[in-house]
DNA sequence: ACCCCTGGCGCAATCGATTACATTGATTTC
DNA sequence: GAAATCAATGTAATCGATTGCGCCAGGGGT
């Protein structure tokens, strides 16, 4: 390696001071001397110090990095949430890493994270991490310094940021109602998931309150995917007695609902209303555009951040943060 | 502090060794004896002790992790480039992590990855990187550990890996023109982005390989955005003269493209032939399917993240490594 | 005038793992 | 049977920055 890259002794040589000094004038500035803290400052500059953060870290044990666990970056649902976190994150002087959680299924890289000092903390939008990396979060600090956003686990002891699911569900119906809607179905999450269950409690309670039946032949399964969609599409269409409304758990299987139905001939709205979740960008975009329950994503990512920094400053968190919905009306709702 | 994570030390002392025979005895099993392998094992599993990484990193100078800068990971193309940097990355026992490049804009958060050995390399998907980070990328090492994907810089002496976008905009023409269209306008990218500049010259060569003329007024100015689609529609819709198909250089632009048109009665492809570029899941399941070019994203993740490998290594990559693009037709094109 | 205090700075230990070099006992070679 | 070789392990230096401790000089208090 013929030209390593300037150390902090470099700098020290050149500004004729310690290493000692060279540190302190970059990290505590009013610790050293109007003079020196200058003479260092071109010293940097002049031998193109950055400072080496691996050796930061290990000596100050804090890496100034936080990582996000992505279920699937696929899913343009994230990343108005990954906005906000970045955006809080780099207020606070944190840079934000981004790992899909699928590839960890296999391997134990969560815990390598959290274990080897590589990162602060953890925020992860996915709510089924292995259950055995989960107490290894907390190993040897005072708090966990994992988060949950969105997605969350009970019984954890886990802070977790969330949006108000069974209140969105409710909107969503309360909408359909208004419209004349009574015969609605829902579509579902992937099964054993939070969403799933929270949104799914929201739909059964405004039914409830409206005095409508929930038809098990109405509800139907799915996982958040295209695909998953398409497929209940299918099975709508092979429906004896078809439902006037439905509710699905998210857009993007609206749109491999919708589109499915679309190529036999069903149309949204003309021949049944469509309420979804989410509201990612291509929703006001869809032909029909989707009537859909938004969620404040970036402040979610926001307020994710807030909760890990409280949390690895030894606060003590707010433990659940529920952050409201509200119901975008367009194209793919009509009356009766 | 109460309880520290063990360290190396700490299973040095169960297993009766010294701490370099338990490194070895991780790093290298063969360079000790079976008997003291496994009862460092054992040691290593009473302790719960995992390798700090961050001391590793320091010394081994080495850091195991790749870092993407992706310019918007709102996008949904770039999901699958993703998934194939991981699939190969964990082949090779990397972790990847991802970063967004629009927060890079300010700071200098680029330069500090490379210079402070946070991470051996970096693809990057975003071909217009601050122009001075780039030398800083390759100081105290043999080979820039940079590689551009998709997009790139040229002149740099970066290697970068890329989709054949000419080719895959004359595959396009060749299909308009295949059903008889002869009045084609494009859509255009952001303006200096080197694909927009690519794939119009893939349009502009076919068009003229067909003797068909490119009218300047049929050229529209788009920058990959879902909104730019819909200006670009709005604009379509003033032409006293309109084409009967468009050429536009991404997904994202055609969905608000098509969408506008629909909301000012004109259909596509009744009232016009639509072919885009990307080929992003949701494409297929848009209404109307779009007819686009699809490009191996998984592939060329996967030929990324090997070209860093080689780079890293030592070896002489290739510097410009381009895949094929092929024509997925569907139902947004129509004979004139 | 003497003592104490403090701002400014250097010395050296430290974070935890890796690895060049040294050591030891055993085995092979001539 | 002596010398050379080798496998297995320990010792200690090292990666680069940070920070507790202590030294020194100068200013203020009495």
């Amino acid at each position: 390696m013929p030209n390593r890259l300037p150390t902090i002794r470099d700098v020290a040589r050149a500004a004729s001071v310690s290493a000692a000094t060279v540190s302190r004038a970059l990290s505590f500035p009013d610790k050293v001397s109007e003079a020196t803290r200058l003479s260092v400052l071109r010293a940097v500059q002049d031998t193109g110090y950055a400072v080496n953060q691996v050796a930061r870290s290990l000596r100050r044990r804090t890496t100034g990095t936080i990582v996000v666990f992505v279920p699937n970056i696929g899913n343009q649902f994230f990343s108005r949430i990954l906005a906000g976190i970045e955006s809080a994150a780099s207020r606070a002087g944190y840079t934000v890493l981004i790992s899909d959680t699928r590839p960890l299924a296999g391997g134990g890289m969560l815990m390598d994270f959290v274990r080897n000092n590589r990162a602060d903390g953890l925020i992860s939008l996915d709510g089924v991490l292995p259950r055995q990396i989960l107490p290894a979060a907390s190993a040897g600090r005072r708090t966990p310094a994992l988060v949950f956003a969105c997605e969350w686990q009970d019984g954890l002891g886990i802070p977790s940021v969330r949006f108000d699911n069974e209140g969105g569900a409710i909107l969503a119906v309360d909408h359909l109602v208004s419209l004349g809607h009574a015969r609605i179905g829902h579509l579902l999450g992937p099964a054993g998931n939070v969403l799933t269950g929270a949104r799914l409690a929201g739909f059964t309670t405004a039914m409830a309150r409206h005095a409508l039946p929930v038809r098990d032949d109405w509800i139907l399964q799915g996982d958040f995917t295209l695909e998953s969609g398409v497929r209940a599409a299918r099975e709508w269409l092979d429906l004896a007695d078809r439902p006037s409304a439905m509710f699905l758990a998210n857009d993007e299987m609206a749109f491999g609902f919708i589109s499915e139905l679309h190529r036999h001939g069903v149309e949204v709205p003309r021949d049944l209303s469509v309420v979804a979740f989410d509201d990612i960008d291509i929703a006001e975009r869809y032909i029909p555009a989707l009537t859909t329950v938004r969620q404040p994503r970036h402040e979610i990512g926001e307020a994710a951040f807030t909760t890990f920094l409280e949390a690895f400053n030894g606060e003590v968190p707010e433990m659940i943060r529920t952050l409201p919905a509200t119901l975008i009306v367009r194209e793919s709702t009509r009356a009766v």
